[in-house]
Parts: C-alpha cells; structure tokens; sequence
RNA sequence: GGCGACGUACCCAAGUGGCAAGGGAGAGGUCUGCAAAACCUUUAUUCAGCGGUUCGAAUCCGCUCGUCGCCUCCA
C-alpha cells in the first residue's frame, strides 16, 4: 500500500484516490519574475518524481502546474527594466523551462497561466461575495477570514492567536488584519482588468483555486508545494475554495522541506540563494537531481559543494558498473561459469519489491538509492567471481534491465555511461578533446605493447593532472574523468 | 511569545517497538607490470542528554539541552 504524508492530518496515510482511474494533482509552480534557484529546483523535481513513481505504480495521473505571470513583484521588476509585464514573465517562464528541461522535470498536463483565467476568477470572487465570504472595498475585495470556521486548519494555527501575533498593517479597508485580498484595485500605469469592483487584479491565492477547479475539479486529491506555502498560500487556498464549493478541497497536502545553506533556509529574501544556472555551470544535472533526491523530500537538506560532489560520486559509482556490466554482455564468452552467483539471484528476485516497499514508504528515494546501491555492490561482486557464457549474460541483462527501471522511475541513472563522461568532461571544462585523448591512449597502448611502463606511466600521470582517470582491462583501455 | 520539525559513525543519509540500509572519507588486504576500478576486512555494544512505559526502544511518553522553520513575500 502506498503511504502518503499528509500535511493536514500530520501522519503518513494510505493513498487512496478520488477516482483510482485518474490521480489529480496541482503543484504551485513559478511566480515568473526572476531566474529559479535551488529551492525552486527542489519542489519540481520532487514532484516530478512523485508523479512518475504514481505512474510506475500504475496510477493514471493529470498534472497542473499554474505559472503566475501577474503579481506585484513581476510589476516592480518590470517597471525596473522598463518592459512590459508579460514580457518580463514571458522571459522568465521561457528560462524555467530551460531549466527544468535540463533537470529531468516533465512537463504538466495543463500549466494554466494567472492572465488567461481572469475570468474565472472573477467568477470566483463573485461567488464568494455572493455567499457571503467576501466583502467589497474601494475597489478591492476581502476575503473574510472570520467567516470560514476551518480557519488555520491546515498551518495548526488559530485565529486568535494569529490576531495577537498580526503585525500592523496600515490598510483601513480591511475588517480584520487577518482578511487577504482577493482582487486587488490597480494604480495608474498598472496593468489592470475590467471587475464588477473596477479595473484590478487577481490577489495572489485566488489564481489557484479558480484554476485547480477548472482543470482538476472542486475536490482533487494532491496538493503540493514547497512547506513555505503552507501558510499563508494553502491555509487561504482552502478557506477560498471551501467556502466556495462546500466540499473539501484536497485529500492530500503535500510539501517538500527546504534547502538549506549554513543549516538556513535557501531564500530570496536571505540573498544566500544559488541559481539553477549558477549550478549547472558547475555540475551536470543529473548531479543536482541525484542530490536532490538523495535525501527524504520532507527533510531539510544542506546545499554545499561536497553534498553536490558526493552525488557526482553516487552516479560515478552507477555508471562504472554499467561500462563493466556492458563490457561483460559484450564479450561473455562460450564457456558456461556460474558460480556464486546466488546472492545476486536472490537480490534479483527481491529487489523490485524493496524499491516498490521504499517508494511506497511516502516516496522514500533515499531508501531506494540505498537498494539500488545494493544491488550494484553485488553486481560487481559477482563479476569479480569471473563469470562466463550465456547465463551469466542474461543474469547481467535482467540486472541491467532492473537498474534502468528503477532509475527511469526516479530520471536519473538513464543515459549511456559514454553520455556521462563526455558531459563530465564538459563540465569540469576539460581542456583535451575525446579525439586527442584517443589518440593519446593509443600512443600509451604502444608504450604498454613494447613494456615502456615508464612511458605509459606517464602519460597516465598527465591525464590524471587534468582529471582523466585511464582504467587498464583486458579489453583495452577505458578513460573517465574524475569525479567527486 | 505561539505553533511545528529535527538531533543516527569522521561526513552525508535510511531506519519510527525485535540483533543499526546505502554512499563518501580513513586504515589494512585481494586483484594489477604499477595504478585505477571492483571486491573483502575494519570504523556506532550504540542512535543529543536524563528519566519512564515494555520481555524488548534509535523507534512510544515526559523533561532538559541544541539546531532550524512558520507566524510577512517565499519552493
């Protein structure tokens, strides 16, 4: 069974759908207003993992993920860089996806943007006034915090505390300091939309309510996002839509930790954020999607260049033992030998279960890399045992088979162990072409043919200066560069 | 101040009632022309501390200490 950690309840619960046929789920996406950072970087991938290990587990699942292109940060940002609105998050969202494209995130099935569900959201809003939850005021509208008895249920917070702890707020349009804004009256020269309450704005919260209820229905069952948007974004997205429908709102809130840097929150505010750019002109993505999954989504993680070099090491580890295991399917030979191979036999028979118990555990990826990493122990332990002939072959081509599924479930471990090295030597700015360190590895070969060992040593120890790794097989000789 | 989370080896990190996964680093060994990789052995009689419940606790309860988060925009 399948075990979700529900922020609302507190407690890990069985997964069980609206409509076991279809898994409906909204993630808060970008506001588009700058470039994303690593913490951006988190929740995506996060959810991405969720939604594909749904899928692998035999869930059809639609995906929406809302971009906000209206808000007064994109205003402010765009009036600084004297563009227009959309255009500022036109560009923003275009550099998004370049970045989530690169961290293996997949698209949504529908990424509705703020700006073309203005209507709906008046809508909304109109309902809400009509039913007595909102109130109009000198062009703006409230909601009515009081009004909503499920208030804070979802933060654990209540409203009196909240009252006490408010801080003060100069806006007399408000009864109470707790009231959000709904549709936000704009100023001159700020983009604006026609309202039954005059020219404005959607506030922040209502885009997601309106959309969810568009696309996924007034109930649906995963609500996800970064544990910053717990309160007030969620918390106000359910009085909303609640008050709105007379129906729960969502079965299972979802929320990843932060990313922290010197054990502090990653954030915009603190400036102590690194961009996804900034990363990845470092590391290879899947070095950062490793990383990011190397560590429960609930749990805070530290971000510093020795967690990201250990993740490099982690894949480094994978891809070897796919050149070996490769290298072996290539040549296993003729002679049938099979000896001690039970222990692999057995964690072959039984791993697909102990992924499954992992990732069933509310996504545990920490877990599974742990039995992936397992299995590539005995993996190598077994072709240490010098194995030969067909069977051998095809106990490496069902392991094979086993590794790619599981790491085609979380997106990493998929390309070809080449593609790994060239995008290593990429990164690491390598000086020498692929062609040049052939060649210079067949210069050594003729060193080592005519047993020059001083020679061959040589030109080994030069490489490894500039992070290549030269490994002598009985096949002939393998490059890789440096990792870790 | 209110609410919440966390504290597992040198480092990262699973484990949430029944002998402490996995990775990195270190030490020794096997293999190798020498290396590298891989494998083997080794590194927590112990899970922040102190009490309690239990036949049995890292896991449950209480207290103490420490760290962090939310309470304002925030993934």
């Amino acid at each position: 069974m399948l075990k979700v950690y529900n922020t609302m309840s507190g407690e890990k619960e069985d997964f069980i759908p609206y409509d076991p046929d279809n898994v409906r789920m909204y993630v808060c996406g970008i506001t588009a207003y700058d470039v994303c950072h690593l913490g951006h970087a988190r929740s995506a991938v996060i959810f991405d993992m969720i939604k594909r290990y749904l899928r692998y587990r035999g869930f059809k699942v639609t995906h929406v993920r809302n971009i906000t292109d209206i808000d007064d940060k994109i205003i402010k940002r765009a009036n600084e860089e004297g563009v227009s609105t959309e255009a500022l998050a036109g560009k923003y969202t275009g550099e998004y996806y370049i970045d989530m494209e690169l961290l293996g995130v997949s698209r949504a099935e529908i990424e509705p943007k703020a700006t073309e569900h203005i209507a709906e959201m008046i809508e909304t809003v109109n309902t809400l006034i009509k039913k007595g939850y909102a109130y109009s005021a000198g062009g703006d509208v409230y909601f009515e915090v009081s009004k909503f008895p499920g208030y804070g249920k979802l933060s654990k917070k209540n409203i009196d505390e909240l009252m006490a702890g408010a801080r003060v707020e100069v806006n007399e349009k408000k009864r109470s300091p707790l009231d959000f804004v709904l549709w936000k009256s704009s100023k001159a020269g700020e983009p604006s939309w026609e309202s039954p309450w005059g020219p404005g704005r959607p506030g922040w919260h209502i885009e997601c309510t309106a959309m969810s209820s568009k696309y996924l229905g007034e109930s649906f069952d995963i609500h996800g996002g970064g544990a910053d948007l717990i309160f007030p974004h969620h918390e106000n997205e359910i009085a909303q839509s609640e008050a709105y429908s007379g129906k729960e709102f969502v079965k299972y809130w979802m929320h990843n930790g932060f990313i922290t840097v010197d054990k502090e929150k990653m954030s915009k505010s603190l400036g102590n954020f690194f961009t996804i750019k900034d990363i990845l002109a470092k590391y290879d993505p899947e070095v950062v999607r490793t990383f990011l999954l190397s560590a429960h989504y609930r749990s805070p993680i530290e971000f510093s260049d020795a967690q990201l070099n250990e993740a490099e090491s982690y894949i480094d580890r994978y891809y070897t033992t796919v050149t070996r295991m490769n290298d072996f399917i290539g040549s296993a030979g003729e002679k049938e030998k099979l000896s001690g191979a039970e222990e692999l036999k057995a964690l072959l028979s039984s791993f697909n279960e102990k992924f499954r118990s992992s990732m069933d555990d509310d996504f545990n990826t920490a877990s599974a890399l742990g039995h992936i990493f397992e299995l590539i122990r005995e993996i190598n332990r077994f072709l240490d045992s010098k194995p030969s002939g067909t069977a051998a072959k095809e106990l490496m081509l069902s392991a094979k088979g086993l590794l790619a599924e599981s790491g085609g479930v979380l997106n990493i471990f998929t390309r070809s162990s080449e593609e790994w090295y060239r995008s290593l030597m990429r990164v690491k700015k390598i000086k020498l072409s692929e062609e040049q360190l052939l060649a210079i590895i067949s210069e050594r070969q003729e060193a080592r043919a005519g047993r020059d060992w001083a020679a061959a040593d040589e030109i080994r120890n030069e490489l490894l200066e500039h992070g290549i790794i030269l490994e002598d097989r009985e096949g002939g000789t393998r490059w890789k560069i440096k990792a870790g």
